[in-house]
DNA sequence: GGATTTATTTACTCGTGAGTAACTTTTTTA
DNA sequence: TAAAAAAGTTACTCACGAGTAAATAAATCC
């Protein structure tokens, strides 16, 4: 395997405080999302991304108890990021149609982000079976919120009626596929990719 | 690991022709399709396919060179599901609206089958770097094609004029995603899953 | 029915990667 | 500044899974 390209690593740089650690935590954590994105989980071994912050395995042992602790400590701060979207649309007391595009962009914008667009390119049976039941867990909470708002829509006359379940999923898949596909070395930002893909979703595609 | 289900398989039940062969070499494929998707490619070893086949490994390594060669063959078989449904289309003179309708549903159909989910569940890290590209070449053509009938619909005004590309992006990622969330044992069948995705597709959500 | 080819098995090799033990170095604290 | 705690490293173990070699069994061909 080539040479890895080298992380700005807390080691190697000098700091001072405790908190230190914490930091140090964050860098395994933000490295090996990197390349659990990058590379597949699996095919990503804790020696290599050890190797890309300039360390040993057992340094990172010394941070998490194994590898699927670091894989599920990404998951959940992926995870963290939606659900904050919604508890910022949660209290609002727009029309659902209007709580649902804040929502759906916030949620798009995360997808191209590192931890974000983890939780889709990682499947979930690569987790141990207690982070899987925890993972999925907070998965439906998602799904649940996003069906609710969309409930409400449908109520309050600003959505089209229909199955509140499928169109969950029709928005979740489309807005979850960004980051499967978006680099953000491309034309566009993810400003815009957020906005267009929710603007799609919402108006449709056909012409009246 | 515990007891597998066994499958259906050839071996072990008496047939005639020379052709068994092909009908071996397909239920290899047929029980690593399932396998892969249900467990994820790395975590299935060959050994596991050979115990649901009822057969030892290198019996496997007699239909074919390698992993990676079981694995693209699985992807080939969904991708060329796919692209059949684009074939039929093509020769069509209906509006873009239309044909891109009847491609999107037949597309979203493939979806709730295991070659068809395969090709979006397993991500192509996994392969080897031949395959890797033969198999993204075959996603770029898939991709370019549904652009290009959304483009015609743009062009014949049964489309809302927009960022085609984008509009193929979100799309695909809806109809893509059934395949990670649809499973044939719940309430909607394949062909309910499939009209109401697009129809959320080309309809929107908004009331007007 | 003996010879050849095809199918399948048993019994390996070999590399890799998760995880650990035990030692060393650095930092903190008293 | 000595003792204790924390952070790292070297050098392992151990399991597992891909892939192969060589022998055996079954089917086919003459």
């Amino acid at each position: 395997m080539a040479t890895i390209a080298k992380i700005d690593s807390p080691w190697g740089s000098q700091s001072d405080r405790e908190a230190k650690r914490n930091s140090k935590r964050q860098a395994v954590l933000d490295t090996a999302v990197r390349l659990f994105n990058a590379k597949g989980f699996q095919a990503t071994s804790l020696d290599y991304v050890a190797q890309a912050l300039s360390v040993t395995k057992p340094t990172i042992y010394h941070y998490f108890s194994n590898k699927d602790d670091i894989l599920f400590e990404c998951l959940r701060l992926g995870m963290r990021q939606i659900q904050s979207a919604i508890g910022e649309v949660q209290q609002s007391a727009a029309t659902g149609r209007d709580r649902l595009e804040v929502f759906a962009v916030a949620y798009a914008l995360t997808m191209t982000q590192e931890f974000g667009m983890c939780t889709i390119r990682t499947s979930d049976d690569q987790l141990s079976a207690k982070s899987r039941k925890e993972f999925r867990a907070l998965k439906r909470e998602i799904h649940e919120s996003l069906q609710a708002i969309i409930e409400d829509g449908m109520k309050d006359g600003s959505l089209i009626e229909g199955d509140a379940r499928l169109t969950a999923f029709t928005m979740a898949g489309a807005i979850n596929w960004i980051g499967r596909w978006y680099r953000p070395d491309q034309s566009m930002s993810p400003d815009q990719v957020a906005q267009g893909v929710v603007s799609n979703l919402m108006t449709g595609l056909v012409a009246r």
